[in-house]
DNA sequence: TTTTCATGTTGACATTATAAACATTAATCG
DNA sequence: CGATTAATGTTTATAATGTCAACATGAAAA
């Protein structure tokens, strides 16, 4: 028989986000509250807040969270590529393949979570997309000048995409892994062949 | 002096959904609850309900109204340019201003309302972009057969860039004018020399 | 005018977030 | 080891929300 009524969950904070992220996996933002979090913890409402100040920072948590599980997602897609194309490739087609694979992590991840800690999440997707573009200016493929233009480039353009696509708000001309190379190769040539 | 108790509006809808652009304008997706906006229309809750089945629904009808001012102001900008590269950037760039300029209003337009209806919203992003692209290829710039990629293209980048520096997830490394005019060169580039 | 329909209102109820007070277990210190 | 204390959960209570049902009113149709 297994042990019960163990008054101390002994570690509801990670419950609580494994929770939320179950849920997001399947619903998106909606279900996230506390009361129905609580409930899949099978602990009060009011336990929660020993933990989290309050019912958004709790969502903070679980937004964080998923950004991390992509980050994980592009870390493992890349491997151990040597090739700095091929690596900028892959870091854009995973964002684009975890976004329309875990569309309901995805949209928590970038939650309206008003305080997404710019700063170190180490690792996230920021640093990923930041440290390959590093690397293409060592290899002399763009200039060193352009390395925050080309981050916002390369972000802006996987970002929108898996959104619209994600809200289907865009109708895709072709079968999606075409349409997604398709998009990869134009934005490298964006990125390598502009010059001002 | 006013006339005071007129027991009907006369206009509820129109009012709610005024009210609501109002409020999303300032306050993004938040406060955009039934009791909120009767409130500010002075209105009891109920009534609300003779005009939207439910929440979801006026919330959906507001994002509608923003997304229709979005519209709206890509076209003033567009104004009588006839240059197709004018004019295609002027798109490009009018969407980023309105985003923004207006985030609240620009999270709002689309915001996960379940059902874009996307289909003809009359005058929507969509077409906009989508007419202006039959434009390029009618002069031969682009391939009437990449017409969808292009699309697919053009507004991923600048939904995602209005998206990602709205949240602060971007720090520009430059000041905004010239940013966005460099990511519009950039995405003008891999849009008219991309071949396959 | 009278009937009817569209539109608002009040009251009730379930659900939520969260505050306050209380309970229990775990940790620390004599 | 036992007693005090700090963490962690629970119950109770309050205010706000979405939405149902029943009722009211004013405008349009007959």
């Amino acid at each position: 028989m297994k042990k019960k009524t163990k008054y101390h969950h002994g570690n509801l904070a990670d419950a609580l986000l494994r929770a939320g992220v179950k849920e997001a996996r399947v619903n998106g933002p909606k279900n996230l509250g506390v009361t129905h979090l609580a409930n899949q913890v099978h602990v009060s409402p009011m336990a929660v807040y020993r933990h989290f100040p309050n019912g958004e920072s709790l969502k903070a948590g679980i937004s964080q969270q998923a950004r991390e599980e992509l980050a994980r997602y592009m870390l493992k897609a890349l491997g151990q590529e040597t090739d700095v194309k091929k690596r900028f490739l892959t870091i854009g087609r995973s964002y684009i393949e975890f976004g329309l694979s875990e569309p309901g992590l995805f949209s928590v991840a970038f939650l309206d979570c008003d305080s997404l800690p710019n700063d170190e999440d180490d690792p996230s997707s920021r640093s990923i997309f930041h440290d390959a573009i590093l690397d293409l200016s060592n290899e002399g493929l763009i200039e060193h000048s352009d390395i925050e233009q080309v981050a916002a480039f390369a972000w802006s353009l996987v970002h929108g995409y898996v959104t619209l696509t994600s809200a289907e708000s865009l109708s895709p001309a072709m079968p999606k892994p075409e349409a997604v190379n398709e998009l990869l190769e134009r934005g490298w040539l964006a990125i390598t062949k502009f010059r001002k």
